[in-house]
This record gives C-alpha cells, structure tokens and sequence, in this order.
DNA sequence: ATGAAAGCGCTAACAC
DNA sequence: GTGTTAGCGCTTTCAT
C-alpha cells in the first residue's frame, strides 16, 4: 500500500480512503491511485484489514451435516445470501457432536468471524449459558428455545397442519403420520409437526389413532419409510393418506407404496415437508411444503451484519412463510 | 495477552511461547501462564496471529453447488479432512459461473485463506495462465488439464470399464450406457466414463452401438435417467444391463424400470457410480463405485498444508483408489 | 529459559 | 481534500 501511495504520490490513508470508497476525493486523485493500483498489481491484505478494522468479512455457518439434503440445501442458499453483501461463508459440519457445536460458539471467541449462524442438534438447555455473549449469532431450528439470539423458526404446527387439512379435503379417511410422536418431553420437528397432525384431525372430529402414527428411531432416512410402510401395511394398518415427516422419509414411503402396487394419489395420497430439489422428480412427483429455506438464509445473515452494526439481539423468534408445493402424490383439489 | 503476561508475571513473549508449545520452558512459568489465561479468559486472537504468521487456518473450498449431492458429500469430507489437521473450510459456491470461478481464484491472492481447493466446471483452457501464483492450490475433477498444481482424479475410465466387464460377466449381452456420449471434443467425466464401457465391449468383442448410448444434455439428474429409459425403451432397444453415469441418473433409471414392471436385476441389471448416501437405500438398493471421496479429501488438504510449507507444487496428477459396491441391483457373480 | 523490541499491512482519528 | 501518526494483537528475531 505505501508502494501504491508512492507511485501515485499521495500518502497511504488516500489510498487507504480509496479503497473504502471514501466521498469526497479529486477525481484526479483516484485515478492517479487506481493506476498505481493497476500497475502495481496491488490487492488489499485482507488478514491487515480485519486485525485494523474488526471485522472479517466472514460469517460462520455451524450444521449437523452437509450429508442431509436440507443441510446441504439451506447452506447452498446461506452461502449465496452472504456472497450478496460481501460475506464469506465458514461452514462447520458438528456432526451430531454436543462438543463441536460448543466448539463453534467457542471458536467465535478468537474472532475468526464476524458472527454465528447455529443449527444445534445435540446441544442442551444447560448449554445456553455458554450462548450468551456479545458476538453476533443466530439459532436456527426447534432444538434450544430461551437463548438470548435471534432465532429462525418456520411454522411446524401450521405446516403440518396444513398438509393434513389438505388431505382431509380431498377426501382421505385414515391419515397416517410417517416419522411423528404423539408425546415427547420436549419440542421437536417431529413433535410440533404431529401436533398440528393432531390438531387437524381434532377439528375435523376424527379420532386420533396411535396405531397410524409411526415413529423413527435416529436420522430421517429414506430407507426408514420404507420399513414403516412395511410395516404398517404388515399390522394391517391400511392409510388412504400419508403425512411424511421429510421429503427423506416421503421418498422411501413412495417406493415401497409403488413396491406393493399402491397407486398414488388414487388409493393413497402422499404429502412431506422440506421440498427438496428431488421431490420435483420423483415418481410420482412429491407434494411437499417449501419451508422458506431462502428467506430464513437471507434474514439470518442480515440479522448478523444487523447485530455487527447493533451489538448483539435479544431473543426474538422470527418465522419464515412456507408454501404448499402441490405436484402428483397429491394434487391441490 | 498483555494481561495475561502481566498477571503470570512473565513477558508477552513467553505467553506466545507458551501458546505455541515452545519446548524450552520451565514447568513452572507454563503453570503460572495456564493460570492466568484460565483467570482473564484469554482466547488468541486468530487475526492478529494470522497477520503476524502470514497462516489464517482457512483453507477455500470453491464447488459448484452443494445442491448437488456428489458435491456436498465431498465437501463434508473435506471439512473433517481440514478439522482433523486444525484447520477450516471457507466454501464459495460458484453456480457454473466462469466469473464466480475466477473471482476464487483472485480472492486467494487478498490472503483471506491460506489454499483453494477448485473443482471448476467452468474454466476454459484459455484462463489456466490465471491458475498460476505461488497460493497452495490443488483441483479437483477433469474439466482443465495441464493447470501447475496438483489434480486430484478419478479413474473415470477404469472404473466405467470394470463396471461394464461386471455386467458382461453377469451375462449381459446388451449393455446401455445412461448419461455418456461416444464422441467429444474434450475430456469430462462423461466422456472418459463412455470411453471405459466402450472398452470393455471392445475387449469382450461385442459391438457398440450407439443407439444403446443415451447422452444427457444439461445438469445429471434423476429425471433425465427416467426420461432415457422411457425414450430408449420407446424407440424399441431394450436392453438387459445398463450403465449409469452417476447415482442420480441411477434412481432415476431405478424407478422408472419398476414403474414399466422391469425386474432388476433379473430382468436388467443396474450398475453406476458415485456411491452416494442414497444409493444403498433405493428399492433396489444400487450397485455402485465409491470413487474414494474420503481419500481425495484428505490428499487435497495434505497437500495444500505441504505446499504451505514447500511452496505451490507442480501439476502432478494423483488418482484416488475406487472400489465397487455390489448391492441389489447388480450383485457380484 | 526468558525478555525487549520491531514490525505484519492496514484503518481511523485528527490535523492541516 | 489529503497527510500524519498511532496503534490493532500477535510472532519473531535477537539478546541475555
């Protein structure tokens, strides 16, 4: 930068202001500078930059995996979110490790980022003392509520609500839940989705039957909705509409409806939630509910240049819109 | 850090030995430091560390979307590669976009990451002078050649070949290849993959016939593998193995086979290559090649820490070891 | 085995 | 409008 200066002789906070599109400067002058700039060769050390000026022009992004579809999905678009506004990405994959998702929110200590953008899995009510701080950072997902940070939700409850509502419109009798649990200790995905099941059938004064409600045990894969439609069918259990807990799940159950001659819509309606890239190509296509995966990549990010600016947010939940996404395992009626 | 000198009663500079693991101190004085960063809190300051060191512990990973899941599953194990060698992954997702590209390129010389990791899909030849520096840089994939910085590659054609030799080992007389092209100008994996399957016939003396080799225009999807099944079956080929250009193409393949009552692999077999996550639970399960993701991670961070140390290598050529994963849908013979 | 001091390359007051 | 200067927090010779 002093060799900048030198050769367009002026000193280096002109340059220096050049560079940070300071106002009110000759146009001579920033052009005398641009041409050192050009000649020399010269890129602003952004290391030199960051340790002066506080800020790093990165924002940490801490998932359970890159391996899930959603992950990989919701990161692509917080990846393209921060591109827009000058921001660098640093993706920590945890795992389903409880001590890597603290060592991200430790790591952010030593200021490598700018700010936290935290999907917690494995994290635990004790751990939100270890949340509380003046770095930047924003929750994602159902897994931690009462942390002093914003924190993304999409309407669970509603979705799934939603979804079952539609199902019993076009007419489907004996609505099964694939990947829910009728009670849990704590909020879930999987409990606030088969809530809004239940409230559905509730209002529609249908009998909530356990029986047709099939829980998983571990990660949401497709090869698990397989193995309930087995074995629900197998138990004589005969649904003429099915709520998947992911578009994962939806995925397996659609196979094995195929596998045992099932058609669908006509003998059972199929619907999810996640609208996955996939889900458009399945076959049948998939009904499914897009969660708003762009609008929470982008209020996530600028809500962490919001607190740069600010200072650290108090604890609002802000949910994302959703949209039903009707294709061939159920169309809209 | 001044603080913690201050308090440890030593000087700054034995708090930095100390930090780093200078050999050379006394038991004592190493305590009296611990102390007194347990006391303060002290956490380094990594920008500073990095201005002063010239490493900032980041390493760029540029892919073309994480959407795709080949790629996010790559980038997941380049993210534990770097995590288990004390390093991080700043990810710049470039769509297919040259510019996006190139801007990878350029951001490495602003020093923001100490390496790049590029699998570039859109790259010409013409911008290889570009891909010069003396920045660690290793690529990924067979989109450019002959660029000064070590390559990671896939035996793209050996393993189309083995792949289409186990099929005429099954048995199979009339082998589809989904997803290649007999002719091209240039080196992609299609191309190369197309080129180990025509080998195999050769070698088996069986001819190639072009109808049996289904091009796909555009991105690999598992529509596309449904469509050129239904296209190649309507215009009357039927065949009785069929190679696929990558997984996605396969479950595409997959399903739209059972949905024409096809039976696999007794009717066709099925084989492909990528071995996603996906693959071992799609009805059938698909047989597929692992084309050593893991070893690829690892080599390329290696390398890009070698070159720290050694400078930026020159255009080596490292192929990364696959192995066939028989499943349901080709077992082994 | 430990300390003093000189920067790494830049930004931000503040002076002019 | 532009220049001077004092650091940001650390590492790294080089002394001792």
């Amino acid at each position: 930068m002093i060799d900048v200066a030198r050769l367009a002789g002026v000193s280096v906070s002109s340059v220096s202001n050049y560079l940070s599109n300071y106002p009110y400067m000759k146009p001579t002058t920033k052009q005398h500078i641009q041409e050192a700039i050009d000649a020399l060769g010269y890129v602003t050390n952004e290391r030199a930059r960051s340790l002066r000026s506080g800020r790093t022009g990165l924002i940490s992004l801490s998932i359970p995996s890159l391996t899930q579809a959603y992950f990989a999905e919701l990161a692509e678009e917080i990846i393209a979110a921060a591109r827009r506004r000058g921001y660098g990405i640093l993706i920590e994959s945890t795992g389903f490790s409880r001590e890597r998702e603290l060592a991200s929110v430790t790591a952010m200590a030593s200021k490598t980022t700018d700010g936290l953008i935290l999907s917690p899995l494995a994290l635990e009510n004790a751990d939100i003392p270890r949340l509380r701080g003046d770095v930047p950072m924003v929750l994602l997902g159902e897994r931690l509520f009462g942390v002093p940070a914003p924190h993304m939700l999409v309407h669970n409850v509603e979705v799934a609500r939603k979804l079952t509502e539609h199902l019993i419109a076009a007419g489907c009798r004996t609505i099964a839940f694939m990947g829910g649990v009728l009670e849990s200790d704590h909020m879930s995905a999987e409990a606030l989705r088969t809530k809004g099941y239940v409230q559905a059938l509730e209002a529609a004064g249908m009998p909530v039957r356990p029986e047709l409600v099939a829980g998983i045990v571990g990660e949401a894969t497709s090869r698990k909705g397989v193995e309930l439609v087995e074995s629900m069918f197998a138990s004589g259990v005969r649904p003429d509409g099915i709520v998947c807990y992911s578009d994962l799940v939806a995925f397996g159950v659609l196979r094995q409806l195929r596998e045992m001659q099932v058609r669908i819509p006509e003998d059972i309606r199929v619907v999810s939630i996640d609208n996955l890239d996939e889900s458009q190509y399945t076959v049948p296509s998939l009904t499914s509910v897009e969660l708003g995966r762009h609008e929470i990549a982008e209020l996530a990010v600028d809500s962490i240049l919001r607190q740069l600016k600010e200072g650290r947010a108090p604890g609002e939940e802000i949910y994302a819109d959703y949209r039903i996404i009707h294709r061939e395992s159920s169309p809209a009626v």
